[in-house]
DNA sequence: CGTGGACTTGACTTAACTCAAGATTAGTGG
DNA sequence: CCACTAATCTTGAGTTAAGTCAAGTCCACG
């Protein structure tokens, strides 16, 4: 049956997909406390739906943690067309491309509200030696990336649009960790089908006409903006999706306001030098 | 002839190197000494053409500088296809995901015949504060390849055939350096259309036509293995190249050869944090 | 000097795109 | 809370860039 025409029993709204709730501003989550306490001068910023935070071919001199939202690194050409590189989820560091190079190579935008920390960052003063923590951090943060953004480049290059669909739901499934709670296999992802089909190279009216294959052939569900993996390991097999591309975490902090979580992960995170 | 079956036959010969004793060469260049004056332990390694330096999935404890030949990172989708993500060209350094992940996310082959220098490497030992310049060589070389990939993954997500050939080749003759020698736009590259074609998202065919395209547009010319560019304006526009992706030297070492020029570019490798 | 790899080219197919028009849904102000 | 508007989603019909298949040619090299 088809999935698209059930109604939605509870509204979304974007902040909702967003991990955790909107804290209020002055209140200094644990995440906020962990990273002041290594970089004074950080600032906590929000911003609403569709705001550029870093543009490209500008410099800066601010890396950021995102805390609750999610955004876009991408590209525009001079057609107009749009290539996402990668979504930015809720725990991870963005920005640094922006830092290192005197031009950023991408764009980054807000998805849905995002609050996030800008922490000063200048690789002259030697971060390498006055905070290796943070250094380790962001190394980190880089190879992950260059991972995801290898796994993407496969599957523009080589895979059809259903594998390259399905592989993406399971990367945000993994991503988002959903995978702890068991049997739940359903994500709430604040997706437009727009931006999934700049995400894999595709239109969206493809990506619509694919995601109806996908349904049909009973291996998702599709509720408005949450989906459900019905069959995790077809589309594992079809998409040649493996998910240790995405390292242990695939990112720095699971909830902005668990702090347990945030040592925990952020353990893990330094785990591959030892910390 | 079938596709998958002649996929199957990119040769597969396991190293019994994987950072064993040294095969050959005594010689050392300058780059050995070098490396060896801040890595004990590290091993000079001669490669045929089309062999697998590194195999994906596997894990490994040494990561490679690669003095002058010309490598490509890829990944094989079940049903034969080829995706390469990048070339390794001279002076760079490669590996590094295959020590850092358990098993590696992909696979690393030789398209010329390499000497490289194998580096022990192991994250658990604190490179960061024992070798700060090795761990900010590795930091960069990331960073780089992380903004490669993105400019790829825009390539094979947003533009037609004919942009990516055309960036494919503005990008090599950059990252080669041609543009010291003034009017030079001559590029020789051991790439057969094949391997354009996989770096590319494309089939053989197709890159085979699209090149005599651009050939019957004087925008190029085509020697042989080496490739005149004609036009650089204006292969520049059609493809939206932007070199400044590429970063200062796009690599950490000209030529193995010159140490003069090691230096130099080690240095400019390094400026961003102030060495 | 012949054999396999790389390159060419033609004829045909197809996955994905484009254009277009409705149907839903979400966001806004009154 | 409703009405209005703008996104977003959906589907059909026709197009096209790139793929597939096939049959050569041109070599480099053992």
């Amino acid at each position: 049956m088809d999935q698209s025409i059930r109604r939605r029993a509870h509204p979304v709204r974007p902040m909702e997909h967003a991990c955790a709730p909107a804290a209020a501003a002055h209140e200094g989550t644990f995440a906020d406390e962990w990273i002041n306490s290594r970089r004074p001068g950080v600032r906590r910023l929000s911003f609403a739906k569709a705001r550029d935070v870093v543009i490209s071919g500008s410099h800066n001199r601010c890396i950021y943690f995102n805390h609750d939202g999610w955004l876009a690194r991408y590209k525009i050409l001079h057609k107009g067309s749009r290539q996402i590189l990668d979504f930015v989820l809720p725990g991870q560091v963005f920005g640094l491309p922006a830092c290192l190079f005197p031009r950023a190579p991408y764009s980054i935008i807000t998805i849905t509200e995002a609050s996030v920390s800008a922490i000063p960052f200048d690789m002259t003063d030697n971060v390498f030696d006055r905070d290796p923590a943070l250094a380790k951090t962001l190394f980190w943060s880089t190879v992950q990336e260059a991972a995801i953004l290898g796994e993407h480049l496969t599957g523009t290059g080589r895979r059809s649009a259903y594998e390259r669909v399905s592989h993406l739901l399971l990367e945000l499934f993994v991503r988002l960790n959903t995978s702890h709670r068991s049997g739940e296999m359903t994500l709430s992802i604040p997706l437009t089908q727009e931006l999934i089909a700049d995400a894999l190279g595709l239109t969206a009216v493809h990506v619509n006409r694919t995601l109806r294959a996908l349904r049909q052939d009973k291996l998702i569900k599709v509720d408005g903006r949450s989906i459900t993996i019905v069959d995790f390991e077809a589309l594992s097999r079809l998409s040649d999706f493996e998910k240790s591309y995405l390292g242990q975490a695939g990112r720095f902090q699971p909830r902005a306001t668990e702090p347990a979580a945030l040592g925990e992960s952020a353990a893990r995170a330094m785990e591959p030098w030892g910390a």
